[in-house]
RNA sequence: GGUGCCAUAGCUCAGUCGGUAGAGCAAAGGACUGAAAAUCCUUGUGUCCCUGGUUCGAUUCCCGGUGACACCA
């Protein structure tokens, strides 16, 4: 019998504008595999620009799988790309040993990798009437239910964070049972065995490339991208001006130009938010992977001297 | 050319009645189990423009210089 760990998935990370798009073609081209996308925001059909799908020529060199299949509108999250990508990947591996994934989201990779717990899908009412409470009564409400409810949590979770909190009561509310009671904390085992890959690069070359790109987004159109989603922001025909409601709207490069439609700054202002802000989202995606000593890092600039 | 004002962190600036200094932004470090390009936490990095003088001691006061700005010629 064949064993299934001779089936190898490798993951091509790092942050953001390091080349993890054209390093994952040519090395899928190297191993007869399609390319699967593990980042979550160019999973969305309606973004192009702003969350630098790979263009279309590179989509034609070799079979991309999650690249704009998703709608703005559906409540995609990381717990759906586990089902997903473990479907597809179990799919694939019957016909090839080697399979190429590719993307910047930390939590997507280890959710393929390691397996979310059991939480059952989220209850998008819930949550929105948590942020209400947040909203008018603070977050000290919110702790102080979460404390009598479930203590664990409360002592184990970052109580500052208002996203942590309100997961954890979202849950704990919805189902009866508390949030810690549903975390397992345990990896779950894959039938395949699973190799990363880490770009990185030279801080201040990384932020050139990175301003460079933010530019070259603005060239290519990015304004009017944003401009086409404004009719998201409707909810139930009404306006709503906070993006709370639609996490994908709240992207790097989409925000900063909703502040910028909306009035709130200029033009050149959102701009330079955008740099700062893209700056800022690939310090913390390394920050997140720095504790991960599975990595096999690789400086990007290497590999362009290679050809 | 004259007069005035300014020169302090990467940037914008506050301050020290003379005892070597602190805010915002930028930046750095960190956390992370269905919002993750999200969300949250921590951290001040310095020839205080340069000579010289007064002083126990000058970034602070004084003389001169340099540079920027404003006004007058």
């Amino acid at each position: 019998m064949e064993n299934p760990k001779e089936k190898v998935l490798t993951i091509i990370l790092g942050p953001t504008a390091v080349g993890k798009t054209d390093y994952a073609i040519s090395l899928a081209k190297r191993l007869d595999s399609p390319v699967i996308n593990c980042d979550s925001r160019q999973i969305f059909k309606e973004m192009t620009i702003g969350t630098a799908v790979p263009s279309r020529e590179q989509l034609a060199e070799v079979r991309h799988y999650f690249i704009q299949t998703r709608s703005i509108a559906e409540h995609y999250a990381a717990g759906q790309y586990e089902i997903d990508a473990l479907a597809l990947l179990e799919e694939l591996f019957k016909t090839r040993d080697n399979l190429v994934m590719c993307g910047g989201s930390g939590l997507y990779i280890d959710a393929v990798c390691n397996g979310l717990d059991a939480f059952p899908e989220p209850d998008m009412e819930l949550r929105d009437s948590l942020n209400r409470r947040l909203e008018n009564e603070g977050l000290e409400s919110l702790r102080y239910q979460l404390k009598q409810l479930d203590p664990e949590s409360y002592s184990t979770l970052d109580i500052a964070n208002p996203q942590r909190i309100i997961r954890a009561l979202e849950v704990t509310l919805q189902t009866g049972r508390k949030f810690s009671d549903w975390k397992t904390e345990q990896k779950k085992e894959r039938p395949f065995s699973i190799r990363k890959v880490g770009l990185t690069m030279d801080r201040d070359r990384l932020y050139d490339r990175i301003n460079a790109r933010v530019d070259r987004m603005m060239a290519d159109g990015l304004l009017d991208e944003v401009k086409s989603l404004d009719r998201f922001r409707y909810r139930d025909g009404v306006f709503c001006p906070d993006l709370n409601h639609i996490p994908p709207l709240r992207t790097v490069g989409y925000r900063e130009l909703f502040d910028y439609l909306d009035g709130k700054t200029d033009l050149a202002s959102a701009v330079d938010s955008i740099k700062t802000n893209t700056r800022r989202y690939a310090k913390r995606q390394l920050s997140y992977w720095g504790r991960d000593d599975s990595i096999k890092w690789i400086d990007s600039d290497q590999l362009d001297n290679q050809g």
